[in-house]
DNA sequence: GTCTATATTGCGATAGAC
DNA sequence: GTCTATCGCAATATAGAC
């Protein structure tokens, strides 16, 4: 078996930390999981903490295909359906992923915040840029707030994931739930028409929904 | 101090198990907060578990707020906005609530997740039944899928609160972030609008956003 | 590389004095 | 109601045999 114990321990350790969270989850139970001696996490990766950054660094990893992107050649409209697009792939490939997003997001002081913040960060500014340009093109409405509709984007193409556990269980009572990319290219065009230049044909009968909107 | 010491316990205890989670609070770190001895809350919870889960009815107390509207006697949009009005009201009562749902989310397999689950279905059903009766009323669009549409709510309104500790501290480099109030009306009219039926006019100019929409 | 055995610490819980 | 003292246990970590 050679070092494959090392990949076992990472590997069920991912999974674990994914689930219950750093303090939930033992080295007895990661070793147990993985059938190695607890003796092997010490040996390849020092102690508990430096196992978890194993996994944490491995998992801000898989952030960076999210930001591989030309923003300022691409139509606006265009980089949002794009991230959403990524962002799904992104989630497929690696279902841990958005729990430990959201692990440091509930529990801002626990480890290696530095790194998860600097990838938000990039991903925040990204889609700002996008929704500016999209804004001074005469895409968007004009009186869009760019902050406000950054991070409804992101929590419109996130929240999907991080409810799937709790949905999943009471799907049983309900009619269907929608797949992942049902609910997602559903809630970035629902979020595109949203914010879209209105049509100047419709300004004597303004839309209910502009009613009271104030921005 | 008379039993003042068990009200101390228990906000204490709430505020960590939210920082940070139920297994990475010792009752040595409560009972050292809050000032009082360790062995009080065995006297006055029983155990642990038992404090854990009187922190958590509490917060979950909170969530009826939201259930007690009557559906029937809204217009759709109106209730869709109240949803979002009693949210903010809710978390601005109780900044703990969101923490303790999002903790519930992410670990499925943790404590009482009974009561919460009743809670979020009648929450979900509340909507899901606005939307229905708004796409058969003409308000909103005939294709409208219901369960992603609820979904992007409930997202919507919440992603703003969980989000707002990694966005305080990379907020120093960007420019002004919008506050509660601004982000979720701004948030619940984008929603409204992109899930309103399109004007009988605009159709033989369809939206940029709904060219590749198939819903 | 892998395992056994053990050192050490911190945990939840409670008996019993006051 | 409150405190001290302590029990039993499970945690991380590692020394050392193989």
């Amino acid at each position: 078996m050679k070092q494959d114990s090392r990949d076992r321990i990472l590997q069920t350790a991912t999974a674990l930390f994914a689930e219950k969270g750093y303090d939930s989850v033992s080295l007895r139970d990661i070793t147990a999981a993985a059938g190695v001696n607890i003796s092997m996490i010490s040996y390849y990766f020092g102690s508990k903490k430096g196992l978890y950054d194993a996994a944490l660094a491995a998992q801000l990893s898989e952030l960076s295909s999210l930001l591989s992107m030309d923003a300022d050649a691409m139509d606006p409209r265009t980089l949002v359906r794009e991230y959403a697009e990524r962002a799904i792939r992104a989630h497929e490939k690696n279902p841990h992923l958005l729990k430990y997003i959201f692990r440091a997001l509930l529990s801002p002081s626990a480890a290696q915040t530095g790194l998860f913040e600097a990838a938000v960060s990039r991903i925040y500014d990204l889609l700002d840029h996008a929704l500016t340009r999209g804004v001074q093109e005469g895409l968007f409405r004009p009186d869009l707030d760019v902050p406000s509709a950054v991070l409804l984007l992101a929590g419109t193409v996130n929240f999907h994931y991080i409810s799937t556990p709790v949905r999943d269980r009471i799907a049983a009572e309900k009619r269907v739930l929608p797949d992942e990319r049902t609910y997602v290219s559903h809630a970035v065009e629902v979020f595109l028409r949203g914010i879209e230049k209105p049509n100047p044909r419709d300004a004597e009968t303004p839309s209910p929904a502009s009613a009271d909107a104030d921005f």
